[in-house]
DNA sequence: CGCATCGGATAACACGTTTTAATCTGTGCC
DNA sequence: GGCACAGATTAAAACGTGTTATCCGATGCG
């Protein structure tokens, strides 16, 4: 029932299975008459390789693991599509993990992916050490840091710049003619918080204006919708409204759009808002989401290949840390 | 450098490889004094065991595949993210393929299964035929479809109903004294939309209207944000602005929210405005959108289960087509 | 005509694990 | 003390593929 084996292609093929194994791996190595007759067998018969098989004799598979953070969130399946398209063009396949920010989970899914023996693994580590990951390269799978800063030169991490993301978005809002921000943040615990949150502040500073006192920040007890429209109705009601918000996350700021426009709070009449990601459903809100928009899909796709290539040339595989600029998108919630 | 064998803990261990087999697979076998040092040194020894070795020779491999339509649609994410906890809770490990409604790349993950030797696939197939799916069959792999009911008694299948569902959202609109109903439908190709249209129609009939003259049905091309703007620029262009409307899906539903918002026709003012799917984002849009929830976590779960069992217990497991029932959720769209 | 050469095919082993049948080691019983 | 018995452990044979060294036959050349 399993499926028909290298041999029995062979035997039908009235050739050696080696030769068999050579036209699949080495066609070049074969005459041309015997390759057609065996390829022909193997459409006839149906076979298809078996990957463990091919894996165990060869010592490394066709396998990358991807650990997410948080399936649910378009910025990281924007990445997962990009990983996964590039993975599938090269003939990788791609073993998902959701670690749901959960630390255990996220060594869970390392661990399944040093079981499969995977040949590399892209991952965006939910605390700042990567000693875990040397674990992995000792069995010699390659690693791939995503939105994640690698401060090692011998790991590759591909980011977008969070501080100047942040600069642009404050920037943007004091251009708008605002003077009180309001900063609404994610648990400062997370690395891409503290650094937009940075930006805003140089931003304000540049402006001339005292970061301390004229950026009010607000840290939300996670990065959805649910908790920024809490943060909003917590602002109305302490009755003194800045005239512009910044939020970390697209999904605070829809919230935080939400709880305004309940409380009949105009936006961007009353107070301008601007978000973090662009993430498609941005634009489709009824008042169309000013944000700053990252290169997500182009991040999966560029991890890939720096890990493919990591893979496939360990010798003079080069590790890079890739920085992308991320771009400001002013729509209707910052005015016109 | 490829990590150490199980050979190199037994010698540690100074035991045989087969007790080591038995340690990690039948742990009730083996005396506990010996059992307990073998475990002992396989942490010592950082030992993890070689997947696909262990798949050639069991014969079965304890990874599932999962063939996406769209990574980038909450919906399907979502069944994603219940088929993983359950995988991962049961020890089984998930190829991800994202085929974007493509066949061909449809076919070329199943192919990709197949070669990886997976136990099962979840699959929300891309058209009605069903055909290609008994290849993997005879492969001895399992197939669970998802969001598709299966016409054959001998696969499994879980669904949601959508004729029942597109008439809760129509009724819902006749009770809200609508009578003028425009109908904004994906591509009628997809059975899916076929469905909760079909759903509508009997709302209406039963409501003593006719479904030709009530039901207005506008086709959009895509079931995305886009096109259900433009559909909505077209039906304020025509002048003749339905009392409300069903949206097939949630992602049309907010293009339409805001093509009609840019046109000043208001919701639920003007018209009342309902979708399909109850993604998050549809509460956290700034009219907060009605919704037909589908228990798109649970589909996703239960359909795992389903998968799983029929792996684990191929002689007695029944095969199930499970249907859910979908749930009206009435928010600021329909007024109150 | 004999010999070296070379492309093309093969035989055989190895990869790391699981599993079956066989072996070993005490222990209880007559 | 011999025998049967149960439990614990082991030896060895697979699983399907990739690879290395080898072999074969034909061709070219002296």
């Amino acid at each position: 029932m399993g499926g028909v084996s290298i041999k029995e292609v062979a035997r039908a093929a009235r050739v050696s299975p080696g030769t068999v194994s050579n036209v699949l791996n080495r066609p070049e190595r074969v005459a041309p008459a015997t390759r057609d007759r065996v390829t022909r067998v193997i459409r006839e018969l149906g076979f298809v390789r078996h990957g463990s098989a091919s894996t165990l004799r060869a010592g490394h598979s066709r396998t990358i693991g991807l650990s997410l953070m948080d399936i649910g969130n378009p910025f990281f399946t924007d990445v997962a599509a990009g990983a996964e398209d590039v993975a599938s063009e090269l003939g990788y396949a791609v073993i998902l993990g959701n670690s749901g920010g959960s630390r255990a989970k996220e060594e869970h899914n390392l661990r399944v992916f040093a079981e499969h023996r995977v040949r590399g693994v892209l991952i965006t580590p939910s605390d700042g050490d990567p000693r875990r990951l040397d674990g992995l390269r000792e069995h010699g799978i390659s690693v791939v840091l995503v939105d994640h800063p690698a401060h090692r030169p011998d790991l590759c991490s591909v980011t977008v710049d969070d501080v100047a993301g942040g600069l642009l978005a404050a920037g943007h809002l004091l251009d708008r003619g605002a003077r009180r921000i309001c900063h609404v943040t994610g648990p400062l615990t997370i690395r891409q918080c503290r650094d937009r949150r940075e930006g805003a502040r140089r931003a304000l500073a540049a402006a001339g204006l005292d970061p301390e006192s004229a950026l009010e920040t607000v840290e939300a007890p996670a990065m959805t919708a649910r908790a920024g429209q809490e943060a909003a109705e917590r602002l109305v009601a302490s009755g003194r409204l800045p005239e512009a918000i910044f939020c970390a996350n697209d999904m605070l700021a829809l919230g935080v759009l939400r709880g305004l426009h309940q409380a009949g709070v105009g936006v961007p009449g009353d107070v301008a808002l601007i978000g973090y990601d662009d993430i498609d459903f941005a634009v489709a809100s009824a008042v169309s989401l000013s944000s700053i928009r990252q290169p997500t899909y182009k991040l999966g796709r560029i991890a890939t290949e720096l890990l493919l290539d990591e893979c496939g040339n360990p010798g003079e595989h080069a590790h890079r840390q890739i920085m992308f600029q991320p771009e400001l998108v002013a729509r209707e919630s910052t005015g016109r």
